[in-house]
DNA sequence: GTAATAAGTTAGTGAACGCTAACTGAGGGG
DNA sequence: CCCCTCAGTTAGCGTTCACTAACTTATTAC
């Protein structure tokens, strides 16, 4: 098989197995057996584990990208109140569909051992931030949120929220749906939060609604996958 | 040394060491040597390694009720509300105080390797969800909170907030000052969220002010422990 | 005074970890 | 036809893990 397939079928396979094993437990000869290769073998592709780990962080970092791009839309100028909500949708949608990304962010141990991985989540954080924090200024711009708004308390809080959902989804091992639920909710809260007028929110949905073939996508429609609980 | 008090140094240690190496790199060697024992002599007051956890979420639990108890006061019957900013500051604070906590909770390969640790978590958990809810609904009946208010997403966003609070603190590891700053302000966001008037909310913040020496209580006043960053 | 108990020791178990060394077989270009 | 590169193998390195067996020492009870 080429290298390059091979490193995106490792990456895979890498956020598979941490979705299901948690991600100190996936180890060289996990991911082998998993893809079919003996344990050296994945060292062919990857000079150490570190950089196992950073491609997947890369692929987060590239997902995520992908939901900010889809929240803007194809407008040229979108109300950002309105990009702001799909953006809290989208996240909480990708982290749904994908528990093993919550598990590689949450995990302190692996933070701990690869110095450089703690420091590329850190720079995604600061990217973050910085995104969410142009949204909530433009938004004071245009009047959608009044010009006392703590903007940096609101920025905190919408990670925070999001931070607390993938808690929920992922290690503390909540239904999807419930969390589903919830994220819809406390999002409507959010919104009361930072001072925004009811009205002007309306219809902001329209373009997602909670389709449950969205968020437990691919196979999963309602029967399938009963396996994640409480 | 009596078994008693070997029980509470190892759970203690534990928890500095928690902190200092993170969850998944405490070993019975590591602690063995923080106290000045051999290896088995830990395995002697512990039957497993699991029996060590479970005590420290026992201290996890004792801490937890006496932060609520704290935050009902003297009073027969305090204000619901001004008892619920009282238990998210509380929380917050306990969090900051020994970051080794949310590190064990965040942990999600201790959850999977102990699974009575898991359900040890999430009874506390609806513990937690509970008390927040009925602090919630006694809000309503005491026309703090407008009876429209969406109490479950309240409870949610509530425990959400503080546990990404508890992420940017422990695993990102933002300064200590900067997460009781946010902590504070998006209190007041949060109290905005879930549609508390404003005025009723002043004055409940006197017995607690954000005083430096309360949360990075000990020795550390303001010249010393410079060492957490970011 | 002696026997029992509690607290801690040294030595060692098997298993798993990340990673390396050295070799093998297939495919393609000169 | 030969040789080289690429993808993969087997075998093994040293280390750490949780945990056990068997022995020692100090305190206490009778």
């Amino acid at each position: 098989m080429p290298a390059a397939a091979r490193k995106r079928q490792i990456v895979e396979t890498v956020l598979e197995l941490v979705a299901e094993h948690g991600a100190d437990a996936v180890s060289a000869q996990l991911i082998a057996d998993a893809i079919g290769l003996s344990q050296p073998g994945v060292f062919r592709h990857f000079p150490t584990k570190e950089a196992i780990w950073m491609a997947v962080i890369g692929w987060l970092q590239d997902r995520l990208a992908d939901v900010w791009s889809e929240a803007r839309g194809d407008q040229e100028h979108p109300p950002p109140i309105w990009v702001l909500k799909r953006m809290f949708l989208g996240h909480v949608e990708l982290i749904i569909r994908y528990p093993g990304l919550a598990k590689v962010v949450f995990s302190d141990h692996i933070r701990h051992q690869y110095p450089a991985l703690h420091e590329q989540f850190h720079a995604l954080h600061r990217w973050y931030d910085r995104e969410v924090t142009t949204l909530l200024e433009e938004s004071i711009r245009t009047s959608d949120l009044p010009s006392t708004t703590d903007v940096p308390a609101a920025a905190t809080l919408f990670f925070c929220t999001i931070q607390g959902l993938a808690f929920q989804s992922a290690i503390a091992r909540y239904r999807r749906s419930r969390v589903w639920d919830c994220a819809t909710r406390v999002l409507v809260l959010y919104v009361n939060a930072i001072g925004m007028r009811q009205p002007a929110l309306e219809g902001s949905m329209d373009r997602r609604p909670p389709s449950a073939r969205a968020v437990f996508g691919t196979s999963a429609t309602h029967r399938g996958n009963r396996r994640d609980q409480r």
